[in-house]
DNA sequence: ATAATATCGATAATGATTACTATTATTAAT
DNA sequence: ATTAATAATAGTAATCATTATCGATATTAT
Protein backbone atom coordinates (compact mmCIF):
# COMPACT_ATOMS: atom_id res chain seq x y z
CA UNK A 1 0.00 0.00 0.00
CA UNK A 2 3.20 2.20 -0.73
CA UNK A 3 1.67 5.68 -1.95
CA UNK A 4 -1.48 4.40 -3.03
CA UNK A 5 -4.47 6.67 -2.29
CA UNK A 6 -7.45 4.79 -0.34
CA UNK A 7 -11.38 4.86 -0.99
CA UNK A 8 -13.42 3.05 0.73
CA UNK A 9 -14.00 0.82 -2.97
CA UNK A 10 -10.78 -0.03 -3.13
CA UNK A 11 -10.46 -0.67 0.58
CA UNK A 12 -13.57 -3.17 0.18
CA UNK A 13 -12.20 -4.98 -3.12
CA UNK A 14 -8.68 -5.82 -1.28
CA UNK A 15 -10.47 -6.30 1.87
CA UNK A 16 -13.11 -8.92 0.09
CA UNK A 17 -9.92 -10.22 -1.74
CA UNK A 18 -8.48 -11.14 1.28
CA UNK A 19 -11.23 -12.46 3.56
CA UNK A 20 -12.09 -15.43 1.36
CA UNK A 21 -9.87 -18.43 0.03
CA UNK A 22 -11.29 -19.38 -3.17
CA UNK A 23 -10.14 -17.02 -6.39
CA UNK A 24 -12.89 -14.97 -7.62
CA UNK A 25 -13.02 -13.04 -10.81
CA UNK A 26 -13.90 -9.64 -11.12
CA UNK A 27 -17.40 -10.65 -11.39
CA UNK A 28 -17.73 -12.56 -7.87
CA UNK A 29 -15.90 -9.74 -5.99
CA UNK A 30 -18.68 -7.31 -8.26
CA UNK A 31 -21.53 -9.65 -6.61
CA UNK A 32 -20.48 -9.79 -2.97
CA UNK A 33 -19.08 -5.94 -2.95
CA UNK A 34 -22.60 -4.15 -3.84
CA UNK A 35 -23.97 -6.24 -0.49
CA UNK A 36 -21.97 -3.04 1.14
CA UNK A 37 -21.53 -1.14 -1.08
CA UNK A 38 -25.00 -1.62 -3.38
CA UNK A 39 -24.13 1.11 -6.31
CA UNK A 40 -20.29 -0.01 -6.82
CA UNK A 41 -19.75 -0.06 -10.40
CA UNK A 42 -18.09 -3.11 -11.79
CA UNK A 43 -15.49 -0.83 -13.95
CA UNK A 44 -14.04 -0.09 -10.10
CA UNK A 45 -13.51 -3.62 -9.78
CA UNK A 46 -11.83 -3.96 -12.50
CA UNK A 47 -9.63 -0.41 -12.24
CA UNK A 48 -8.81 -1.44 -8.44
CA UNK A 49 -7.61 -5.35 -9.10
CA UNK A 50 -5.54 -3.91 -12.10
CA UNK A 51 -4.00 -1.40 -9.81
CA UNK A 52 -3.33 -3.70 -7.04
CA UNK A 53 -1.79 -6.50 -9.35
CA UNK A 54 0.45 -4.11 -10.64
CA UNK A 55 1.62 -2.86 -7.12
CA UNK A 56 2.11 -6.45 -6.57
CA UNK A 57 -0.25 -6.44 -3.80
CA UNK A 58 -2.44 -9.16 -4.91
CA UNK A 59 -2.22 -12.25 -7.85
CA UNK A 60 -3.55 -11.81 -11.25
CA UNK A 61 -4.48 -15.29 -12.22
CA UNK A 62 -4.90 -16.37 -15.86
CA UNK A 63 -6.35 -19.69 -16.88
CA UNK A 64 -7.50 -20.40 -20.12
CA UNK A 65 -10.07 -18.50 -22.09
CA UNK A 66 -12.34 -17.58 -19.48
CA UNK A 67 -12.72 -14.46 -16.71
CA UNK A 68 -9.34 -14.06 -14.82
CA UNK A 69 -9.40 -14.40 -11.06
CA UNK A 70 -7.40 -12.72 -8.38
CA UNK A 71 -5.58 -14.15 -5.35
CA UNK A 72 -4.70 -11.60 -2.28
CA UNK A 73 -1.90 -14.07 -0.95
CA UNK A 74 1.33 -13.01 -2.97
CA UNK A 75 3.37 -15.59 -0.91
CA UNK A 76 4.88 -18.62 -3.02
CA UNK A 77 2.49 -21.07 -3.68
CA UNK A 78 0.94 -22.86 -7.15
CA UNK A 79 -2.25 -23.29 -8.42
CA UNK A 80 -4.40 -26.71 -9.44
CA UNK A 81 -7.14 -26.20 -12.04
CA UNK A 82 -9.76 -29.49 -11.03
CA UNK A 83 -11.61 -30.28 -13.59
CA UNK A 84 -14.20 -31.88 -11.86
CA UNK A 85 -15.79 -28.47 -9.63
CA UNK A 86 -13.55 -26.33 -12.54
CA UNK A 87 -12.34 -24.48 -9.66
CA UNK A 88 -8.22 -22.98 -8.85
CA UNK A 89 -6.96 -24.62 -5.80
CA UNK A 90 -3.99 -23.70 -3.93
CA UNK A 91 -1.09 -26.29 -3.57
CA UNK A 92 1.22 -24.95 -0.94
CA UNK A 93 5.06 -26.13 -2.18
CA UNK A 94 8.09 -24.09 -1.49
CA UNK A 95 8.98 -22.33 -5.43
CA UNK A 96 10.70 -24.66 -8.07
CA UNK A 97 13.66 -22.94 -8.50
CA UNK A 98 15.58 -25.73 -10.46
CA UNK A 99 13.01 -25.10 -13.14
CA UNK A 100 14.33 -21.80 -13.87
CA UNK A 101 17.91 -23.35 -14.53
CA UNK A 102 17.22 -26.41 -15.99
CA UNK A 103 15.31 -24.41 -19.19
CA UNK A 104 18.88 -22.62 -18.90
CA UNK A 105 20.79 -25.43 -20.09
CA UNK A 106 18.39 -25.97 -22.77
CA UNK A 107 18.52 -22.06 -24.34
CA UNK A 108 20.56 -19.61 -24.82
CA UNK A 109 18.14 -17.10 -23.87
CA UNK A 110 17.22 -15.38 -20.78
CA UNK A 111 14.96 -16.93 -18.04
CA UNK A 112 13.65 -14.78 -15.58
CA UNK A 113 10.60 -16.42 -14.36
CA UNK A 114 7.89 -19.44 -14.65
CA UNK A 115 4.23 -19.57 -14.24
CA UNK A 116 3.09 -23.29 -13.54
CA UNK A 117 -0.58 -24.56 -13.47
CA UNK A 118 -1.59 -27.98 -12.40
CA UNK A 119 -4.58 -29.92 -13.75
CA UNK A 120 -6.23 -33.06 -12.37
CA UNK A 121 -9.05 -33.19 -9.35
CA UNK A 122 -8.74 -31.06 -6.34
CA UNK A 123 -8.50 -32.63 -2.33
CA UNK A 124 -12.45 -31.68 -2.15
CA UNK A 125 -13.59 -33.38 -5.01
CA UNK A 126 -11.18 -36.28 -4.28
CA UNK A 127 -12.12 -36.79 -1.29
CA UNK A 128 -15.96 -36.47 -1.68
CA UNK A 129 -16.16 -38.91 -4.46
CA UNK B 1 -6.29 -36.37 -39.41
CA UNK B 2 -8.16 -39.34 -37.99
CA UNK B 3 -11.84 -39.46 -39.88
CA UNK B 4 -11.71 -35.38 -40.05
CA UNK B 5 -13.04 -34.49 -43.36
CA UNK B 6 -10.88 -31.78 -45.73
CA UNK B 7 -11.57 -28.65 -47.21
CA UNK B 8 -9.55 -26.45 -49.00
CA UNK B 9 -9.92 -23.77 -46.03
CA UNK B 10 -9.07 -26.44 -43.47
CA UNK B 11 -6.39 -27.89 -45.06
CA UNK B 12 -4.69 -24.14 -45.85
CA UNK B 13 -4.91 -23.42 -42.18
CA UNK B 14 -3.05 -26.44 -40.86
CA UNK B 15 -0.88 -25.82 -43.73
CA UNK B 16 0.24 -22.13 -42.90
CA UNK B 17 0.85 -23.41 -39.42
CA UNK B 18 2.80 -26.20 -40.48
CA UNK B 19 4.60 -23.80 -42.57
CA UNK B 20 5.75 -21.89 -39.91
CA UNK B 21 7.86 -21.92 -36.76
CA UNK B 22 6.24 -18.80 -35.15
CA UNK B 23 3.19 -19.10 -33.10
CA UNK B 24 0.61 -17.26 -34.70
CA UNK B 25 -3.18 -15.80 -33.39
CA UNK B 26 -6.02 -16.57 -35.47
CA UNK B 27 -5.91 -13.14 -36.88
CA UNK B 28 -2.32 -13.60 -38.23
CA UNK B 29 -3.34 -16.69 -39.89
CA UNK B 30 -6.01 -15.17 -41.43
CA UNK B 31 -4.30 -12.38 -42.85
CA UNK B 32 -1.34 -14.84 -44.00
CA UNK B 33 -4.22 -16.80 -45.72
CA UNK B 34 -6.46 -13.96 -46.93
CA UNK B 35 -3.62 -14.10 -49.83
CA UNK B 36 -4.29 -17.91 -50.93
CA UNK B 37 -7.88 -17.67 -50.47
CA UNK B 38 -8.94 -14.08 -50.87
CA UNK B 39 -12.63 -14.78 -49.42
CA UNK B 40 -11.41 -16.85 -46.56
CA UNK B 41 -13.45 -15.98 -43.24
CA UNK B 42 -12.30 -15.43 -39.74
CA UNK B 43 -14.92 -17.44 -38.48
CA UNK B 44 -13.30 -20.80 -40.44
CA UNK B 45 -9.58 -19.75 -39.27
CA UNK B 46 -11.62 -19.83 -35.70
CA UNK B 47 -13.63 -23.26 -36.42
CA UNK B 48 -10.99 -24.96 -37.54
CA UNK B 49 -8.28 -24.23 -35.42
CA UNK B 50 -10.79 -24.98 -32.32
CA UNK B 51 -11.46 -28.39 -34.13
CA UNK B 52 -7.48 -29.17 -34.71
CA UNK B 53 -7.05 -28.28 -31.21
CA UNK B 54 -9.56 -30.67 -30.34
CA UNK B 55 -8.10 -33.50 -32.04
CA UNK B 56 -4.73 -32.99 -30.27
CA UNK B 57 -3.56 -32.15 -34.10
CA UNK B 58 -2.30 -28.84 -33.00
CA UNK B 59 -1.48 -26.98 -29.86
CA UNK B 60 -3.65 -23.93 -28.46
CA UNK B 61 -1.08 -21.67 -26.56
CA UNK B 62 -3.00 -19.26 -23.86
CA UNK B 63 -0.80 -16.34 -22.75
CA UNK B 64 -2.05 -14.08 -20.70
CA UNK B 65 -4.94 -11.30 -21.94
CA UNK B 66 -4.06 -11.35 -25.14
CA UNK B 67 -5.56 -13.57 -28.13
CA UNK B 68 -4.18 -17.06 -27.94
CA UNK B 69 -1.53 -18.52 -30.16
CA UNK B 70 -1.72 -21.98 -32.30
CA UNK B 71 1.17 -24.29 -31.89
CA UNK B 72 1.59 -26.76 -34.96
CA UNK B 73 4.80 -28.58 -33.36
CA UNK B 74 2.53 -31.55 -30.76
CA UNK B 75 5.74 -32.78 -29.56
CA UNK B 76 7.36 -31.96 -26.29
CA UNK B 77 8.27 -28.55 -25.50
CA UNK B 78 8.11 -25.64 -23.84
CA UNK B 79 7.77 -22.05 -23.94
CA UNK B 80 9.06 -18.76 -23.35
CA UNK B 81 7.33 -15.37 -23.51
CA UNK B 82 9.60 -12.82 -24.31
CA UNK B 83 9.54 -9.41 -22.60
CA UNK B 84 11.38 -7.84 -25.02
CA UNK B 85 9.74 -8.66 -28.63
CA UNK B 86 6.59 -10.31 -27.20
CA UNK B 87 6.31 -13.15 -28.87
CA UNK B 88 6.68 -16.75 -27.40
CA UNK B 89 9.38 -18.76 -28.25
CA UNK B 90 10.13 -22.44 -28.51
CA UNK B 91 12.24 -23.92 -25.55
CA UNK B 92 13.16 -27.80 -26.61
CA UNK B 93 13.66 -29.41 -23.65
CA UNK B 94 12.60 -33.12 -21.94
CA UNK B 95 9.19 -32.48 -20.14
CA UNK B 96 9.39 -32.20 -16.46
CA UNK B 97 7.71 -35.38 -15.20
CA UNK B 98 8.90 -34.87 -11.42
CA UNK B 99 6.55 -31.75 -11.19
CA UNK B 100 3.54 -33.77 -11.21
CA UNK B 101 5.01 -35.95 -8.52
CA UNK B 102 6.64 -33.61 -6.49
CA UNK B 103 3.25 -31.76 -6.63
CA UNK B 104 1.64 -34.52 -5.42
CA UNK B 105 3.49 -34.88 -2.78
CA UNK B 106 2.29 -31.48 -1.44
CA UNK B 107 -1.25 -32.30 -2.31
CA UNK B 108 -4.12 -34.79 -1.41
CA UNK B 109 -5.55 -34.30 -4.73
CA UNK B 110 -4.41 -35.82 -8.39
CA UNK B 111 -2.23 -34.12 -10.23
CA UNK B 112 -2.93 -35.39 -13.94
CA UNK B 113 -0.65 -32.54 -16.08
CA UNK B 114 0.89 -29.22 -15.75
CA UNK B 115 1.29 -26.05 -18.13
CA UNK B 116 4.78 -24.52 -17.59
CA UNK B 117 5.67 -20.92 -19.49
CA UNK B 118 8.79 -19.51 -18.88
CA UNK B 119 8.85 -15.88 -18.86
CA UNK B 120 12.39 -13.59 -19.82
CA UNK B 121 14.64 -12.71 -23.06
CA UNK B 122 14.33 -15.10 -26.04
CA UNK B 123 17.53 -16.07 -27.77
CA UNK B 124 17.46 -13.65 -30.44
CA UNK B 125 16.75 -10.69 -28.38
CA UNK B 126 19.60 -11.75 -26.52
CA UNK B 127 22.20 -11.79 -28.91
CA UNK B 128 21.15 -8.85 -31.15
CA UNK B 129 21.90 -7.27 -27.96
C1' DA C 1 -25.33 -39.11 -59.40
C1' DT C 2 -27.57 -38.55 -55.17
C1' DA C 3 -28.66 -37.94 -50.55
C1' DA C 4 -26.88 -36.93 -46.10
C1' DT C 5 -24.05 -34.18 -43.74
C1' DA C 6 -20.37 -31.02 -42.78
C1' DT C 7 -18.27 -26.65 -43.91
C1' DC C 8 -18.29 -22.09 -45.65
C1' DG C 9 -18.73 -16.90 -45.62
C1' DA C 10 -20.91 -13.16 -43.66
C1' DT C 11 -22.28 -11.14 -39.88
C1' DA C 12 -24.64 -10.74 -35.43
C1' DA C 13 -24.05 -11.87 -30.68
C1' DT C 14 -21.44 -12.66 -26.52
C1' DG C 15 -18.36 -12.06 -22.64
C1' DA C 16 -14.47 -9.98 -20.52
C1' DT C 17 -12.27 -5.95 -20.12
C1' DT C 18 -11.06 -1.07 -20.95
C1' DA C 19 -11.98 3.80 -22.17
C1' DC C 20 -14.55 7.94 -21.45
C1' DT C 21 -16.69 11.64 -18.86
C1' DA C 22 -18.96 14.44 -15.70
C1' DT C 23 -19.25 14.25 -10.75
C1' DT C 24 -17.48 13.29 -6.17
C1' DA C 25 -13.95 12.12 -2.86
C1' DT C 26 -9.24 12.25 -1.07
C1' DT C 27 -5.03 14.37 -0.08
C1' DA C 28 -1.58 18.04 0.73
C1' DA C 29 -0.84 22.66 1.66
C1' DT C 30 -2.27 26.63 3.60
C1' DA D 1 -10.63 23.54 9.12
C1' DT D 2 -10.52 25.53 3.89
C1' DT D 3 -9.02 25.19 -0.23
C1' DA D 4 -6.78 23.81 -4.44
C1' DA D 5 -4.91 20.00 -6.94
C1' DT D 6 -5.49 15.59 -8.10
C1' DA D 7 -7.31 11.01 -8.25
C1' DA D 8 -11.28 7.88 -7.97
C1' DT D 9 -16.08 6.90 -8.86
C1' DA D 10 -20.49 5.41 -11.31
C1' DG D 11 -22.47 4.66 -15.38
C1' DT D 12 -22.07 3.53 -19.79
C1' DA D 13 -20.10 3.15 -24.39
C1' DA D 14 -16.46 1.01 -26.84
C1' DT D 15 -13.16 -2.64 -27.85
C1' DC D 16 -11.31 -7.08 -28.71
C1' DA D 17 -11.27 -12.00 -29.06
C1' DT D 18 -14.19 -15.50 -29.84
C1' DT D 19 -18.54 -18.04 -30.75
C1' DA D 20 -23.21 -18.62 -32.67
C1' DT D 21 -26.40 -18.40 -36.45
C1' DC D 22 -27.96 -19.32 -40.97
C1' DG D 23 -28.68 -19.84 -45.77
C1' DA D 24 -25.65 -21.34 -49.47
C1' DT D 25 -22.05 -24.48 -51.01
C1' DA D 26 -18.90 -28.36 -50.82
C1' DT D 27 -17.60 -33.07 -49.40
C1' DT D 28 -18.33 -37.78 -48.62
C1' DA D 29 -20.55 -42.37 -48.48
C1' DT D 30 -23.78 -44.87 -51.07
Amino acid sequence: MAGIRHSRQRDAVLDELCSRSDHPTADELFLALRERIPNISLATIYRNLALLADEGIILRLNCDGVADHFDATTSQHYHLFCKKCKKLCDIEMPEIDMLNSLANTHYDGIIESHSVTFFGICENCHSNK
